[in-house]
DNA sequence: AGGGAAACCCGAACGC
DNA sequence: TGCGTTCGGGTTTCCC
């Protein structure tokens, strides 16, 4: 899954190693995590294209070659690693991308939920997502009328990366501890100052774990060190760091969830 | 429209 | 010890 700030964290690594290099050659080793095009025409249109240049879009890595784009989702056990040649694939490399600068970057994924696109428009792949909840023109404004647009719990919505780019499962519930609104709590019934707070709260949670170089939870979800800065997530039975009351697990939309019951009241 | 569930995966962790 | 089961992550798809 990496979110938002994992994969931010990998942008800003990687991109002072593989920014301006070349692609020489490419393994494919997992035909499956290749979402598009086929694996035929893959390395002719990538093969001999520069990365120009390494962005994010919500939890998409998006590499800017000469003419293509190559995009890499993480889900949630998938990394984005850099090792010097020579080098034999390990157990779980799915793709290796080999660069002029001596070096391969790798796609390894565990558990094989991620994926990698190569497209001519990336409006195909990053079309949908809603807005980058760090970028300046989104507003707490932008958040409350797109709030008000829906009747839905809160989680769930925010979790939709069509609503809102990047959040996850661990950045969600901690947002929503922070601003007090209970993960079941209807979106149109949210109030004016509620939305400040949670947008607020969103960015807080989010910058927090940038400068953290994100959270490492599962062995396959390696980052930074966040995890010891949550207020909420994986802490259920814990006593709640603002009120002392003990962290509640539920289940909201198939995902846990975890919440204070005191200082995320249900309203309405 | 929105909720719920299943599917996609793996291996650690658990239960017996 | 050894086996079988459960779990969790993000997203898509399908069904009610």
């Amino acid at each position: 899954m990496p979110e938002l700030p994992e994969v931010e964290t990998i942008v800003r690594s990687l991109s002072s190693i593989i920014i301006g290099t070349e692609i020489l050659s490419t393994k494919l080793l997992w035909e499956k995590s290749l979402a598009a095009p086929s694996p035929e025409s893959f390395s002719p249109l990538i093969i001999n294209q520069t990365i120009e240049n390494i962005t994010r879009r919500g939890k998409y890595i998006h590499l800017h070659l000469t003419s293509v784009h190559l995009f890499v989702h993480l889900r949630m056990s998938g990394d984005l690693l850099v090792y010097p040649k020579p080098y034999t694939p390990g157990k779980h490399d799915r793709l290796l991308l080999e660069l002029n600068n001596g070096k391969y970057l790798i796609f390894n994924d565990t558990r094989k939920f991620g994926r990698v696109w190569l497209t001519l428009h990336p409006e195909d792949v990053i079309g949908n997502l809603g807005p980058e909840p760090l970028d300046q023109n989104f507003s707490a404004q932008d958040l409350f009328k797109a709030l008000q647009s829906k009747h839905r719990s809160i989680k769930p919505l925010l979790l939709d990366q069509s609503f809102i780019a990047g959040l996850g499962n661990i950045y969600t519930d901690e947002a929503l501890h922070i601003s007090g609104i209970h993960p079941l709590r209807i979106s149109d019934t949210i109030t004016y100052i509620e939305a400040l707070n949670l947008f607020s709260a969103i960015r807080t949670v989010l910058l927090e774990g940038i400068e953290h170089n994100g959270a490492s939870i599962d062995w396959v979800y390696r980052g930074g060190n966040f995890q010891n800065y949550f207020r909420v997530y994986g802490r259920e039975n814990e006593l709640c760091s603002t009120c002392g009351t003990k962290i509640s697990k539920i289940t909201v939309g198939q995902r846990g969830t975890h919440f204070c019951q005191k200082c995320q009241e249900n309203k309405i």
